[in-house]
DNA sequence: CGTTTTGTTGAGGTGCGTCAATGCCTGTGG
DNA sequence: CCACAGGCATTGACGCACCTCAACAAAACG
């Protein structure tokens, strides 16, 4: 399983009733729940795109992942939620309570396997975004981050409308606004990629760019950390 | 929740005989399971300490995590193991079959609450490291990985023998050997840890350190990512 | 059409990786 | 007991990738 390249599957109507419960709408920058919120609910998104991060004491922001329509957030199995969750466009989700879940995991093991499923998804995902920014530079992470953003919210397409803006891609590669901006004018430059609009990118050469997402390219890897 | 400070609890006998399970040992740089191998049975470690890490294609590694007495390894549900698990000391451990775990969660939906406490809590250590990596700087990462060290292996003692090596703690928090030697001497220059061995911390000023760990304190924080 | 927000580009500084030399500890054999 | 070898840690010099600060361009909005 290579980095950035988890799949997030929600939970299907034969465990839970999923489509007849609540449906709830967020508008963009509206928080679906704050990290250390009681846990009351898990979210399965229906439309729109969510951010899953947390902030460190001083303000700082990490981006852990993007959810989309599918996906499931907020899927700690804790009394307060472990990480904050915004929506970053209009977004409507599906909110399963966390008593309509356990009981349906007293009802039925399935569920409960189902939820570990999901648990150890989110796990794999938390680890590839580790693995992505503890070992690739600049261009290295943008690269894994198209890759996957063209995957799960284009359906593997090579023409996708970014989702989130600069700062949010730096937050999420763990890099500023200006060395994103950088690298994407770069994998154009390169020819890899083209920009109709700066929210809007075309992939010209998909081979090269998971060359670099990927770890088999040079020039992309940090530190003595790669052999 | 604070950056290196999640608890990672075993399965209580109460839920599972663990104690009547097979125990299993390992030597010095010896491997539980690798990545991708099939996932046959989670462990509960009573002595010892193993090193849960990923390597990148050109094979980097990057270890998420380190695991004592007390701990599970190896707790994601899915058909193969999505990490390494190898001994950095003997090692001892309770080996819990997946078929055995499988007909407990069964039996007992507690048995399936604790295992997703569980993989909750692997979750919030894989995060934990991600806001570390993603966000400190050498010395700040240093610092976390002591406090979290001291807390773990050495019960919150402020003398204690390092479980690693410079190199594993350089593939634990994305830096290098030699960087990680110069932050120790800066940490020992300044009077918050002393070094009677290489191999041997004592933590002189802990509220320093812990400032250095966590976020408040200056010249820790990586980049504009912090305001 | 002005204002605000967002993205791009440039110049310069710095933290950390790289390479290399040296020192310390352990173990092994003479 | 000492000599030597091998592994690990430390320290220094240097370069580069990325951050910082700043100016400017391009949309987006009223």
């Amino acid at each position: 399983m290579t980095a950035m390249s988890v799949a997030y599957p929600a939970l299907p109507d034969a465990l839970l009733p999923v489509s007849t419960l609540p449906l709830l709408r967020w508008n963009n920058h509206e928080h679906l729940f704050h990290e250390g919120d009681p846990a009351s609910a898990i979210f399965a998104i229906e439309s729109g795109a969510v951010l899953i991060y947390r902030t460190t004491l001083d303000g700082c922001r990490l981006i852990h992942g993007i959810r989309f329509k599918g996906e499931l957030v907020g899927v700690g199995y804790g009394g307060t939620y472990g990480v904050s969750a915004v929506a970053v466009r209009p977004a409507t989700a599906r909110s399963i309570s966390r008593c309509a879940l356990d009981r349906a995991i007293d009802a039925d093991p399935a569920v409960a396997r189902r939820m570990m499923q999901v648990l150890t998804s989110e796990l794999m995902s938390t680890s590839d975004q580790l693995m992505v920014i503890g070992s690739r530079t600049a261009i290295g992470r943008v690269a894994a981050c198209l890759v996957d953003l063209s995957n799960r919210a284009a359906g593997g397409g090579d023409n996708f409308v970014l989702p989130v803006n600069r700062a949010e891609m730096g937050d999420l590669l763990g890099l500023t606004i200006e060395t994103v901006s950088r690298s994407m004018t770069r994998l154009k430059t390169m020819g890899i990629i083209a920009l109709p609009r700066s929210d809007t990118v075309t992939i010209r050469k998909r081979p090269a760019l998971l060359a670099l997402a990927q770890d088999d390219g040079d020039g992309a890897a940090r530190g003595r950390l790669c052999a």
